[in-house]
DNA sequence: CACACTCCGAGAGCACTGCTCTTGACTCGC
DNA sequence: GCGAGTCAAGAGCAGTGCTCTCGGAGTGTG
């Protein structure tokens, strides 16, 4: 079982999502094809488990960088408080554990973030709880920073009611406390961030932009920083 | 060989990209597969026919759209300069359009910016001239706003030099006249859009959030005008 | 008129896929 | 010892992309 999902995502990583083969993974196994229905009813069944799979393994990826930037700034501020880093810093982390996980699995990447594969589409009871960690963590952050965002100089924002009591309602499921205009922002942030991290891993930009994808990455990182923390 | 492209959107729409099929195309041609072979050299010369089709399709759509508002701007104004609208109501132009198009043809849209399908990566030869039409707008209207944005008072950016040589060159490729600033943040703005677009069509956000998703795009639409215009 | 040449489609066939069903071997608890 | 249960093998079905050959149309040329 463990074997199959490992090298589900060992088959993953040469392939690509569209040419995952339970009969190669047969092969690999060496079983014949069928008796590998004995484990998994099927290959959309499969694809799940590589989903959750990535999803945790992504989260991880984020938890850990969180948590070492939060240990970094413990021991440079010598605070002891427990209040970590400030959001922008720690926002940093969250993407760019993202963007460095993106960029060593890209096609685990494709799988989560890329188009849903060819007619499957992933059962959300069994995704949802992983595939929403790291979201979740960066409404937290989003919350941290934007209590008040300067409100005189800004732009004025509408949300729309109806979006406001959804957004509330899953902010409040998130455990973090935020108004709406906070949730908007950070959805924005974290649609934006899975857009730029996809636009790099599927060279959509050109393949001079790729070449220095690192770096342009890193100024759009700020940006959607500034969004995040309110400017 | 029209009638292919055609039958290839009518399958594409129904059931999408990995789906697709020669032989299925073939009948509904009234023909046997190996003669479709006659016309199209293999599946993926197809796919790179659909992909074309769709980025004229979609910036033909936008191309209309900037032109209404900029036709509706001069009407209003009754100014006769030839000037347009201002950029925040041509971005929002070209940023609805696009959201409409993906959400009429949210398998043609999945084939322009989901995942590069199974193993297929699309000829850049052929699909840049179309592919770059609404990008080189956005990137024009980015220039159009971003002339000074208040210096003083904005965070600082820093722009890594091969990333600004590089956005640099690509300005003047497409023909408009602004800084390496202005470029970053009119790609972030762009793979932002294509972000927010992408998670709504892929419903990445969850059922609830598909409900109210014209709501909320155009919040978050706002949100990237302000990116874009240097807020 | 007859020949040749090109174009188009049919059909068979290869190697591959996901998936099902049946059959047989092996192990464990009673 | 002997059923019961677990596991894998093997054959087979329907589908795929793609290649090859062959046989009819149409068309131009001597």
């Amino acid at each position: 079982m463990a074997r199959i999902v490992e090298l589900g995502n060992a088959q993953l990583a040469e392939c690509g999502a569209g040419e995952l083969s339970v009969r190669e993974i047969a092969r690999g196994l060496g079983m014949v094809s069928s008796a590998v229905y004995r484990y998994v009813c099927s290959r959309d069944e499969l694809l799940t488990l590589l989903i959750v799979d990535a999803y945790a393994d992504l989260a991880d990826a984020v938890d850990d960088a969180l948590a070492e930037v939060d240990a970094g700034s413990e021991v440079d501020a010598g605070s002891g408080t427990g209040a970590g880093a400030d959001p922008r810093a720690r926002f940093r982390a969250l993407a760019t554990a993202m963007v460095r996980w993106a960029v060593v699995h890209p096609e685990r990447w494709t799988l989560l973030y890329g188009t849903p594969v060819s007619g499957y589409d992933a059962p959300a009871e069994s995704t949802n709880a992983d595939g929403t960690r790291v979201m979740a963590r960066m409404l937290a952050i989003a919350a941290d920073a934007g209590g008040a965002p300067a409100a005189g100089e800004r732009h004025e924002m509408h949300v729309d009611p109806e979006v406001q009591t959804l957004l509330e309602a899953h902010l409040v499921e998130f455990g973090v406390q935020a108004d709406a205009e906070v949730g908007v922002r950070a959805v924005t942030a974290w649609s934006g961030l899975v857009g730029i991290i996809s636009a790099h891993v599927f060279r959509q930009l050109g393949a001079d932009a790729a070449a220095v994808g690192e770096q342009l990455l890193a100024s759009q990182v700020e940006l959607l920083a500034d969004l995040v923390t309110g400017r």
